[in-house]
Formats: structure tokens, C-alpha cells, sequence
RNA sequence: GCGCCCGUAGCUCAGCUGGAUAGAGCAACGGCCUUCUAAGCCGUAGGUCGUACGUUCGAGUCGUACCGGGCGCGCCA
């Protein structure tokens, strides 16, 4: 229960006293929205219900206002003032004690502070990353990865049971360009030579792999281990060892990364199993399909895409959406009834093909079933300048190299500080900075800095016990202030999950670390009154404890020395 | 040409799903350390919210049309 939720029920039984006195016409009152104005002066909430029902009561929206007002002081005591305001606001302001003792509660929760219990069973699927193995991870898988592993953490923290999976497109065509690359450079064979393969791989990384294949290196992924056969002929065994090379290269960079998941996919495993040829008989059953010019398309219009798509090509091979069709049948046959798809935005137009392709299959998928977030594109600066050119990979910046040269605290941080919607201009010089300019440090230096008063209490003998704070004299305005923003945890965490917005935790987090450090500039914690003394301790150990979970959802560290 | 995303301070971005006087951080300028970490704080300056209509008590937020930028429009993945 948050002090908003509070304030709407006390607002609604105020709403329903009036009914009951007969002092409204309708009994129909519309959402409740309680916000929080900008303006201090305007109190700590806000509604406009009076506004909204001015109309249909045929009266001003102050007079409303006036009705409401008597009775909220009926419904309850919590409120230092309620007043009518502006064109018919109501302006709530909550007694200082109701903070206080707000403080008490949040602090008695611990670390589990902000979380929503688990109602139940709720089963999501979240899937992202899905890279596919022919090189390795760049900048945009990366905001992948903390975008889609942030989301993970929120939908755990408000009572979802997550499963993270990774897809892995290691069939087809660009599978087949990937070991004839590897061949290539396995047989001295250059880029700029006639004989090197149309749309080849020319990063560096084949080079390393083709020696680590010619020189029967074993590698381990995934539970299993291949063994190169050294035989630059076998393009199946070149094939077999480049794929698992590079997912291992991949679980490396991602276990840096402090990203995690339950199950991996494997795109080759729908083709193995039938489901590829039972998805495509299926649609065929369903008649959404036709023949034409020797190949077999899928009716999309139907579902709301501007052309159709062949599924079939004359050539007898499937398009690549035939199979992520197969394989989000089988997300749904697997019981999740949520599921959400990390992607780059480059990757959106795939949306409406997957979900018509479930719709043709008529086996009661809801329309917009799966969910999609998609994160824009990702620039890399230095020095001002655009980086492009990676020394593993050629054409583009690696993760592992972000993550080498400003680590993974700052890496993630960056990644996440900014909408989805948004692109992203991931500044190298600034993620590096250990200063106030490198919002990370920013944040975690506020945690550290309260690590540090309790140190320094220890280390000068003052024994502190919780148990013995008194919120009471907790009561300047940064103290108070300070309250409001841990009260607003947990619906900031809510509104992060619901919205797919990751970027408000980092918002948050960057506020708290300033309302602590604009307090610690004024205000002396370690003082001559232990009662004082006391009481700051256990108000800044509940600000530590809040920094800390909401950094672990971004899967950012909390140190406690900097 | 069509579809999706974006356009807010010189720069990078918020703006709580329609509220009151549009915010923060960099960059610029001026202050604050014999006392818990100055990796910090306080202050000044900076705006036609791309443009124009519309919706209503009320628009940065919703709608339409333009302008500008990005991405995608294959029997590639």
C-alpha cells in the first residue's frame, strides 16, 4: 500500500460519505488520479476529481471542491491541510508524523522494501538478447541485454515468475556464411581475394576462429563440448565448431555482464523436431495461404500487414519468419500466457508477421500476444567523436570491449538511463569519469558516503540501536523530503515494469542520491545528541538500503567504500 | 512512397499516461572544506516544448497535416 493508494481511498470514502448525505448527484465517480504536484506550495498530493464532476454536478468546480473538503476531514486525520486551489484543485498535505511514521514502516521491510508480493503464480516469459551466433555481442545487443534484464528484475520485484530465455537463429543462411568464412580463412583466403565468399563474415574474430580450429581446439558451451576436427574440407564440422566458438564468446561477454538465463533456444531445434514443417502444414490447414510463382505465401494482410509474405521459397526453403512462428507456438504451448520480446527497433517490422502467423494458426492467441519492447539504436562517443570501428569485429563497437574499458556498473547504468524509445548516445568519456558529471558514481558515492558515516560512528565509539531512533525528530524539510522519495519506491518500480521503462528507476535513484547529498551538506549526522545522532543513522540506513535494491535491479553494484 | 520511433536550454535527456509558474545533469559564471569522503553542496544565466490547425475548463502530453532526423520496407536474417 503506497501514501497515493492511501490518499485515493481516503478521497473515495469521502466521495461516497457525499452520496450517502445526498450532497452529490451522481454516484458515479470517474478514476481517481492523485497526483503529485510540482509545486511544493501545492501540497504533497493533488486531485481534480472536483473539475471532472463540476459538469454533471451543475456547479463549479470550488464548490465541488468545498463539499469534498469537509468531508475528507471526516474520513480522516492524516492531513495537516487539505485545500482548494487554482481552478478546483484539492490540495493535500499530510502531517509531518504520517511521514515519520512512514519511515518506521519502510525500514521494518528491509531489502524487501518496494517489492510487491507474489500474488500467485503469475508465469512471463521474457526473451532477449537472442544474438545470433555468428560474431560477437556489439553496443546494441548490450542495451539489449540491460534493458531486457532490468525488466526481468522489475517483473520479479512485482510479483512475476520469470523465465529468461535466449534464441538463438543458428540455422540458415547466415549460418552457412558464417562456416564458409571460417573456411576461407582457414585456407589463407583474404577478403579482397576473388575467391573470398559473397556476404563473408571479415571481422578479425573468424581469423581467431579459424586458427582455434585448425588447431583442434575444444570449446564448451551450453553443457557440451566440441572439439575443432582441424579439416578445412568439413564444412558441417567447421560449421559445428563455429557456432559453439562463438555462443561461448557470447555466454563470456553476457556472464560479465551479470545477465542470466533459464533456458536457451535453438532455432535449429525446430527443424530437428518437425515443428517447422507441423507450423507451415498447420497455416496451410487453416487456409490463410496460396501458391504463386513457385512459392507457398502467408495471407498477413489479413492480420494487418501491408503485403503478404512467402513462408515458402521456390527454392523450397523457408523464410526466417516460418520459424520464429514455430517457435513463439511453442513459447505458448509451453503456458505462457505473457510473454515479452526484447528486440532492436531495426527488428520491428518482424512484429506483425509473428502475430499474424499466430493468429493464422487460430489456436486462441489474443491479438497482441507477444508483447514487444524495442530499444532504438545505440552511438558510441569518445572524444566527441562517433566510434565505429571495433579491432575484434571491424565494422562495429563489441560489448566486451564497453564493458573491458568503463566497466559493467557504468556500462549497464548507461544502457538503461534513457527510454527505449529513445536513441542512445553512450558517451565512453563520461562513463569513465570518476566525478560528480558520471551519474553512476554520482549514485553510488551517496551510498558509500552513508557507509562511511556509520563507519566513522563505530570508529568513535557511538553504539547505535536502531531500535531507540525516534522518527519524531526527523524534521527538516531535506529529512522530510528525503521520506517522500523512499515513500515512492514502490509505485515508481510499478510504473517502471508496467511501462517497460527502466530509465525511471535510474531517474529515481539519481534524485534520492541528491536529496541525501544536498542533506549531508546541511546537516550534521554525527552531533553532540545521540537521540538526533541516533534517529539520522536510522533514517540514512533505510536511504542505504533503498539505494541498494533499486541499483540491483539495474544489476549496478552498491560499494560501500569509493 | 508506405510503416514504426524521435524532435523540449548550446549538449545529453526527464516530464509521473491531460493539470497549476516546463525540470535535471553537463558546458558557462559566482560562492562553500581546521569538523561524518569536495567523487559533494548552494546560487546565477540559459526555452516560441519542430511548425500550424484542432479536441476542452486546461495540451510538452491527445488528433490531423506538414517540416526535420533515425530505422525498416527481399523468395536476406
Amino acid at each position: 500500500m503506497t501514501v497515493r493508494n492511501s490518499v485515493r481511498d481516503i478521497l473515495l470514502e469521502a466521495l461516497n460519505l457525499c452520496s450517502r448525505d445526498n450532497l452529490l448527484l451522481t454516484a458515479e465517480f470517474p478514476p481517481l488520479i492523485i497526483e503529485t504536484p510540482a509545486n511544493p506550495e501545492h501540497g504533497d498530493f493533488a486531485t481534480n476529481v472536483a473539475m471532472q464532476l463540476a459538469k454533471g454536478e451543475r456547479k463549479s468546480p470550488r464548490a465541488v471542491a468545498e463539499i469534498l473538503v469537509n468531508k475528507i476531514a471526516e474520513a480522516s486525520n492524516a492531513f495537516e491541510r487539505v485545500e482548494i486551489a487554482g481552478p478546483g484543485f484539492i490540495n493535500f498535505t499530510l502531517k509531518k508524523s504520517e511521514w515519520q511514521t512512514l519511515l518506521k514502516e519502510i525500514a521494518s521491510s528491509g531489502s524487501s522494501y518496494g517489492r510487491l508480493e507474489s500474488s500467485g503464480s503469475r508465469k512471463v516469459q521474457v526473451e532477449f538478447v537472442s544474438a545470433n551466433p555468428t560474431g560477437p555481442l556489439h553496443v546494441g545487443h548490450g542495451r539489449g541485454a540491460a534493458i531486457g534484464d532490468t525488466l526481468c528484475r522489475l517483473l520479479d520485484a512485482t510479483g512475476w515468475d520469470v523465465t529468461r530465455e535466449f534464441y538463438y537463429n543458428d540455422a540458415g543462411q547466415q549460418i552457412y556464411n558464417l562456416a564458409l568464412s571460417v573456411q576461407a580463412r582457414c585456407l589463407g583466403i583474404e577478403p579482397d581475394d576473388p575467391r573470398w565468399p559473397a556476404d563473408g563474415y571479415q571481422g578479425e574474430y573468424i581469423k581467431d576462429l579459424a586458427k582455434a580450429y585448425l588447431s583442434s581446439e575444444t570449446v564448451e558451451t551450453d553443457g557440451h563440448s566440441v572439439t575443432a576436427s582441424a579439416n578445412s574440407s568439413d564444412l558441417e564440422s567447421i560449421r559445428i565448431f563455429a557456432v559453439a566458438y562463438l555462443r561461448r564468446e557470447q555466454d563470456i561477454v553476457l556472464k560479465a555482464f551479470d545477465v542470466r538465463f533459464d533456458n536457451y533456444f535453438l532455432e535449429s531445434s525446430l527443424y530437428t523436431s518437425g515443428a517447422v514443417q507441423d507450423t507451415v502444414d498447420r497455416i496451410i490447414g487453416k487456409g490463410h495461404t496460396y501458391e504463386e510463382g513457385g512459392a507457398l505465401w502467408l495471407r498477413t494482410t489479413s492480420f494487418g500487414d501491408d503485403k503478404d509474405r512467402v513462408m515458402r521459397k521456390s527454392d523450397g526453403g523457408f523464410t526466417y519468419f516460418v520459424p520464429d512462428i514455430a517457435y513463439h507456438l511453442d513459447k505458448w504451448n509451453r503456458g505462457f500466457v505473457r510473454v515479452v520480446n526484447e528486440q532492436g527497433a531495426d527488428h520491428h517490422s518482424t512484429i506483425t508477421r509473428v502475430r499474424g502467423g499466430l493468429q493464422a494458426l487460430d489456436v486462441g492467441i489474443p491479438l497482441g500476444w507477444p508483447e514487444y519492447l524495442l530499444h532504438q539504436m545505440v552511438t558510441v562517443m569518445r572524444g566527441g567523436e562517433e566510434v565505429k570501428i571495433s579491432k575484434r569485429a571491424g565494422g562495429y563497437v563489441t560489448l566486451g570491449e564497453l564493458i573491458d574499458e568503463v566497466g559493467v556498473d557504468a556500462t549497464r547504468y548507461f544502457f538503461v538511463m534513457r527510454k527505449p524509445d529513445s536513441q542512445l548516445v553512450f558517451d565512453i568519456d563520461l562513463a569513465k569519469q570518476h566525478s560528480t558529471d558520471n551519474p553512476v558514481y554520482y549514485v553510488q558515492y551517496a551510498h558509500a558516503r552513508i557507509c562511511r558515516i556509520f563507519e566513522s560512528a563505530a570508529e568513535s565509539g557511538f553504539s547505535y540501536d536502531p531500535a531507540s531512533a525516534r522518527v519524531e525528530l526527523l524534521e527538516t524539510d531535506e529529512e522530510i523530503r528525503i521520506i517522500k522519495s523512499l515513500a515512492s519506491l514502490p509505485e515508481t518500480i510499478q510504473s517502471a515494469a508496467e511501462s517497460f521503462e527502466p530509465h525511471r528507476i535510474t531517474s529515481y535513484l539519481h534524485n534520492l542520491a541528491g536529496e541525501l547529498h544536498s542533506f549531508y551538506n546541511c546537516h550534521r549526522v554525527l552531533s553532540d545528541d545521540p537521540g538526533l545522532t541516533t534517529s539520522r543513522l536510522f533514517m540514512l540506513a533505510t536511504v542505504a538500503t533503498v539505494i541498494k535494491s533499486a541499483l540491483g535491479l539495474l544489476g549496478v553494484s552498491a560499494p560501500e567504500r569509493m
